[in-house]
RNA sequence: GGGCGAUUAGCUCAGUUGGUUAGAGCGUCUCGUUUACACCGAGAAGGCCGGGGGUUCGAGCCCCUCAUCGCCCACCA
């Protein structure tokens, strides 16, 4: 590492690229990544996210490193242990299709590697991913611990996810069942209902006649007609089903059908699902495609049939239609149902259809055989998975940020279903249950060797786990779970988790099912995985849209901070949008937050440069009084800030803290007190150097949270500057907390008076359009801020460009050839080459009227008794006395009004 | 069909228990090379806080209602 150059050396632009690299890795190998454990502090540990492990970082991971490395940084500052754990998640559909595609380029399918194969090549990618997805976050300057990175394959994690699995099968909670499941035909596997996106889709109503059948066998002239959006699967119907207290269907329950084209009866049967109102009041069912047909099928012991192979073409129970996709089935059927007559009309109908969350195809119902997690049975007497998770959140135990939140969690826990955990996919944790000849199921951690009961050669089952099955697992696997780690029982339960609203019920509600119930034993508060989460919104373009690939208008994180540096894309995704808000994304608060950075920069290289190359003492509140009013404001201020920071971050306010931080540094420290300093730098006059750079050390600290490195590459010179005991690494330096040693609320009301004072200075000479170059004689006729103006009176002439003097309250003002202003009770008089006296009547008259109506607003409220009465009395005092300033305004108006002539 | 969110300056957004004249950044206009910064500075313009009603001494904030936009949930043949 190079030596941070002295202040004046500093470039006069902040140069990120310059910056970076040096200062991650300064940290990294100086080990403040990885925690310090220490027993007199509660540890703060949060785990990552996991990305998927082919992908690369877009800009929602962007907004996630800047909320947890915020708040690790944070905490890493005022001393807590902290731990940021982080890992990749394997994804198993997602990163299968990635290989199956790379695969497809070389004109292979998996089927010719095979599984083994497969598998290996997976790896091989994974490997790679792995690496480069770290190196990403550290581009972005995320201080997680790296060398404790978790992948979701991991043996320990496979220990984790098998030793879940053995003990929610032997609760019973995880049972092999046949049930209608989500099937995509791309993928060829079954998904989980969270993983169906539906979409409102124009579709058709098509409105079928089923012939009514006679007595041996002989159709009828008379029928019934359905409606349905599939026509295709009619080939599959085993059934029409009426409303039994429909009366147009009364006396047709119980009759047989002919099912056109297929020429087979399938019987009328009653059922309460059906809602008269829809379509003709009839449907047919098909319980091989359709999940409520295998509803009503079960209850009527309708057979089923299952008309289409697992890549959604027709089988030979399709008859005529075999081997067609079903969208040509579809069109085939209607022909001939059209030909035969069966086809009664068509209607324009809106419907929302299923489409796979990978790879976007539509689903199909379909009849399967597979492994299921019933969350709401009872693993012991008033437990269950589901229902503990949600006590948890109601009661507390488990924070929401934002809360609204909360209902919508506990919302889908109240009413959620069992979960099919398996895919027929080969990339994951496949299922630890093995098979033997003679029917023994064998379930277990660790591989068997032969069947326990009969020795028999054993087959696993060849499907593999929901990803979230074990990123759900995260926070305590992630420590080492099952085992009793010293990791374990130190940081768990973990304290803050961050994440997109978006995987609150993939991945929020899995970790506190799965967390309360392998952590049991830890009782109540123990077992929780952690006690707050936090939802952030999505992030959109400049135009509100969501940004996806097949748009093109994704944003890469890594480009935009190295256009405008880590911090500035940092700063600019932290303060765009308050948590949980979605928020849009544009190229001008990244520029504005690039330049706020470089602000920053300049600020410090001034302050540097006028210290110089020794060390200086903070100053110390004893001394108060012989330091300058605007020495004790901004101090005063300073104290301030930290309160309101302290606060803000306490309560996940992060963006506000930031904003906060911003605007005390902009608007308080550069525009006025480093400005003011400057007459009295000039003069000789060093005190201000203590505040200065106290002030710097002290914003630089509450800033590095959200702009780690330019803050890291400046405190680098200041620590230097300063004679006290000093961090080596501003990432290890302690976070500045308010003691209130220097508040000051005179100071700070006589230096807001003050800035009053030039700011209607300044507005007069722009008004009157005076030379830049000019300075003008001044008057401030001073009353009660007398002091208060002759102290600063250097510092508003220089910053003013006036040549100011302070006269007392009963001195009279020069009449003409003045523009005049007010502030409270202070008067203004700027020289002016001449004045337009009617011009200036009415800027006279206008103000006038502004103060008195705003003294007259005042009065009417203190004299009402009521607000007298109930108003807490800071509020009623600090009324009365802007209402007595108001006053006083109106009357200096009014007698200069009246001089006027 | 339920539920939630948003609506504040031209734009993007803050505004945490209701309290004195509602803020920031960007943009616009005017001026400016004052010894940190033109990725800058000074000044200005710009808001009946979506509409209506209510509670209160007092409402951007609480309640009701309407409107527009967006999202989530739900077995919409």
């Amino acid at each position: 590492m190079t030596t941070p150059p002295a202040g004046s050396l500093l470039p006069p632009a902040y140069e990120p690229a310059s910056v970076e690299g040096r200062i991650y890795e300064m940290w990294e190998r100086a080990g403040h990544f990885q925690p310090r454990e220490a027993a007199d502090r509660d540890p703060y540990c949060i785990i990552m996210p996991p990305p998927n492990v082919t992908g690369e970082l877009h800009l929602g991971h962007g907004l996630e490193d800047a909320i947890t490395d915020a708040l690790v940084r944070w905490h890493r500052m005022q001393g807590d242990p902290t731990l940021w754990l982080p890992g990749e998640d394997h994804a198993g559909i997602a990163t299968q299709n990635v290989i199956e595609r790379e695969l497809a380029k070389e004109g292979l399918t998996r089927q010719d590697l095979g599984r083994e194969k497969f598998v290996e090549r997976t790896w091989m990618w994974v490997r790679k991913y792995r690496s480069r997805i770290a190196d990403q976050h550290r581009k972005l300057g995320a201080s997680a611990d790296w060398s404790r990175s978790v992948f979701t394959l991991d043996p320990q994690i496979v220990k984790a996810v098998r030793a879940t699995f053995v003990s929610l099968y032997k609760k019973g909670l995880i049972y092999r069942g046949l049930r209608i499941i989500n099937w995509c035909p791309r993928c060829e596997t079954a998904l989980s209902d969270l993983e169906v996106d539906y979409e409102e889709e124009a579709a058709k109503l098509y409105f079928i006649r089923y012939p009514i059948v006679g007595e041996g066998g002989m159709p009828l002239p008379d029928y019934v007609t359905v409606a349905t959006t599939r026509p295709e699967t009619m080939v599959a119907d085993t059934g029409v089903a009426v409303n039994p207290s429909d009366d147009r269907y009364e006396e047709k329950i119980g009759r047989m059908l002919m099912l056109p084209i297929m020429g087979r009866e399938i019987p009328v049967v009653g059922d309460e699902a059906v809602k008269p109102e829809f379509g003709t009041g009839a449907v047919k069912v098909t319980p091989g495609h359709d999940p409520n047909d295998w509803e009503i099928g079960q209850r009527h012991d309708l057979p089923v049939i299952i008309a289409m192979d697992l890549q959604a073409r027709m089988n030979d129970e399709a008859g005529p239609y075999t081997g067609m996709t079903s969208e040509d089935a579809r069109a085939a059927i209607l022909r001939d149902l059209e030909d035969e007559g069966f086809l009664d009309h068509i209607e324009d109908y809106t419907h929302s259809v299923g489409h796979c969350s990978r790879c976007n195809t539509v689903i199909q119902p379909l009849p399967s055989e597979q492994w299921w997690l019933d969350t709401r049975k009872e693993y012991e007497p008033g437990h269950s998975l589901s229902g503990d998770a949600a006590a948890a959140v109601r009661d507390g135990r488990i924070g929401i940020v934002p809360q609204r939140f909360e209902k919508v969690f506990l919302h889908w826990m109240d009413n959620i279903r069992d979960w099919c955990i398996s895919r027929q996919i080969w990339w994951g944790h496949q299922i630890p249950v093995w098979y033997c000849e003679n029917k023994h199921t064998v379930v277990a951690v660790a591989d068997p060797a032969s069947c326990p009961e009969c020795q028999g050669a054993l087959r696993q089952d060849e499907d593999v786990l929901d990803t979230w099955f074990s990123s759900g697992l995260a926070p305590h696997a992630d420590l080492g779970w099952p085992d009793d780690t010293d990791s374990l029982r130190y940081w768990y339960p973990t304290a803050d988790i961050q994440m997109g609203y978006d995987i609150m019920f993939f991945w929020c509600a899995r970790m506190v099912m799965f967390g309360l119930y392998n952590m049991r034993e830890r009782g109540p508060e123990g077992s929780m995985p952690f006690r707050k989460v936090l939802f952030h919104g999505l992030i959109r373009d400049a135009n509100g849209e969501k940004m996806t690939k097949s748009k093109g208008n994704v944003v890469d994180p890594l480009t935009v901070a190295s256009t405008y540096g880590a911090d500035a894309f940092r700063f600019a995704i932290l303060t765009g949008a308050t948590l949980g808000a979605d928020q849009k994304f544009s190229d001008e608060r990244l520029a504005a937050a690039r330049n706020f950075a470089n602000k920053l920069w300049n600020s410090a290289r001034f302050v540097l440069g006028k210290v110089g190359p020794r060390e200086i003492k903070r100053p110390h509140p004893a001394d108060r009084e012989s330091y300058a009013l605007e020495d004790r404001w901004i101090m005063s201020r300073l104290e301030q800030l930290e309160l309101e920071v302290d606060s803000s971050m306490n309560a996940y306010q992060l963006g506000e803290a930031a904003r906060s931080i911003e605007e005390f540094l902009r608007n308080e420290f550069c525009d006025w007190y480093i400005e003011m300093t400057k007459v009295r730098l000039t003069a000789g006059d060093e005190r201000p150097l203590a505040v200065l750079l106290h002030v710097l050390d002290h914003g630089l600290r509450m800033l590095h949270p959200f702009m780690p490195f330019v803050t890291e590459e400046l405190w680098q010179a200041v620590r230097e500057r300063i004679d006290g005991d000093m961090a080596s690494q501003l990432i290890v330096a302690w976070f500045p907390k308010s003691a209130a040693n220097w508040k000051d609320a005179q100071a700070e009301a006589a230096m807001e008076h003050v800035i009053e004072v030039n700011r209607t200075v300044r507005n007069i000479r722009t008004e009157k359009k005076l030379e830049a170059g000019a300075r003008p004689v001044v008057f401030l006729r001073a009353a009660s801020y007398r002091a208060a103006l002759e102290e600063t009176l250097a510092a508003t002439a220089f910053t003013s460009r006036v040549d100011a003097s302070v006269v007392a309250a009963e001195d009279e003002l020069p009449l003409a050839e003045y523009g005049f202003g007010r502030v409270a009770d202070t008067e203004v008089a700027v020289a002016l080459p001449e004045v337009d006296v009617a011009v200036e009547r009415t800027r006279l008259e206008k103000e006038l009227a502004e103060a008195a109506a705003h003294a007259e607003r005042l009065g009417k409220q203190l004299g009402n008794a009521q607000f007298r009465a109930k108003a807490p009395a800071s509020v009623i005092s600090g009324m009365e006395a802007t209402m007595g300033e108001a006053r006083v305004r109106a009357e200096g108006l009014k007698e200069r009004l009246a001089r006027m002539v």
